[in-house]
DNA sequence: GCGTGATCATGA
DNA sequence: TCATGATCACGC
């Protein structure tokens, strides 16, 4: 019997380390990843949403617990996963980070907490077609990813348009529709929650906190861009 | 309560 | 079918 190694494992030494233990997740199936894991499967995932991407984290040994930072923070590489459908494309958009709604951020996408966590990704691709049982579903080949020249040009387009709004406090007449490949939208337990901000005017707010989200089209086009043509 | 992990549920 | 706005769970 081969010793088994210890679990949850440490934090990823170095890089090759990482892109080595999510090879090792190609095509294991989320049963099989629970019970190296100790936990049982949910039924399905209404009351366990971020539930796969937990599971991911463990596997791969991430630190970084719900701190604002990349989840590798000596290696700079944010985890994500990314739901498919049969036709292999995102399901979902892809959450990056909370919005910035008070002063702190310039608004620069240099050094922006977007930026440092869209740096490098490691994205983890899951089957997540409704047709198929949680247990059953497979986990598919990782790819360590940079936005290429473009890609970050249009990230940097949107951050700044967007933020421009919040920085002058128009973030009422600011939603999901405002951004081509990157969205403001709610982000958090419930609509009620308030956080504070700053309206037009200048003088102090509470509103709805929002997050930053990948659109499902932007993800499907880094996957083709490495996949396939 | 906040930021993390996200998916759900509804209307167009 | 799809995007938006709303929501669920966890660690601290």
């Amino acid at each position: 019997m081969p010793p088994s190694p210890p679990f949850p494992p440490p934090p990823p030494a170095t890089e090759d380390e990482l892109l080595q233990r999510a090879a090792r997740l190609a095509g294991a199936t989320l049963a099989e990843l629970a019970a190296q894991a100790g936990q049982r499967v949910p039924h399905d995932l209404r009351r366990h949403k971020g539930w796969v991407g937990q599971l991911l984290e463990r596997h791969l040994g991430a630190s970084a617990g719900s701190a604002p930072e990349p989840d590798f923070p000596q290696l700079g590489i944010e985890l994500k996963s990314l739901p498919l459908d049969r036709r292999g494309l995102p399901r979902e958009s892809t959450y990056v980070c909370v919005v910035p709604l008070e002063g702190g951020q310039t608004g620069h996408w240099e050094g922006s907490l977007l930026q440092r966590k869209l740096a490098r990704v490691l994205w983890l691709p899951v089957e997540a077609d409704p047709g198929l049982v949680l247990a059953e579903r497979q986990v598919g080949v990782a790819l360590l990813w940079s936005p290429d020249a473009a890609e970050q040009a249009q990230l940097r387009r949107d951050y700044e348009e967007l933020m421009e709004l919040v920085a002058y406090g128009r973030l009422e007449e600011l939603d999901a529709r405002f951004g081509e490949v990157l969205q403001i939208r709610p982000k958090a337990a419930h609509s009620r929650v308030r956080g504070s901000s700053v309206g037009p005017d200048g003088a102090p707010l509470q509103v709805n906190p929002r997050g930053f989200y990948l659109r499902p089209s932007f993800t499907a086009g880094l996957l083709q861009r490495h996949f396939q043509g």
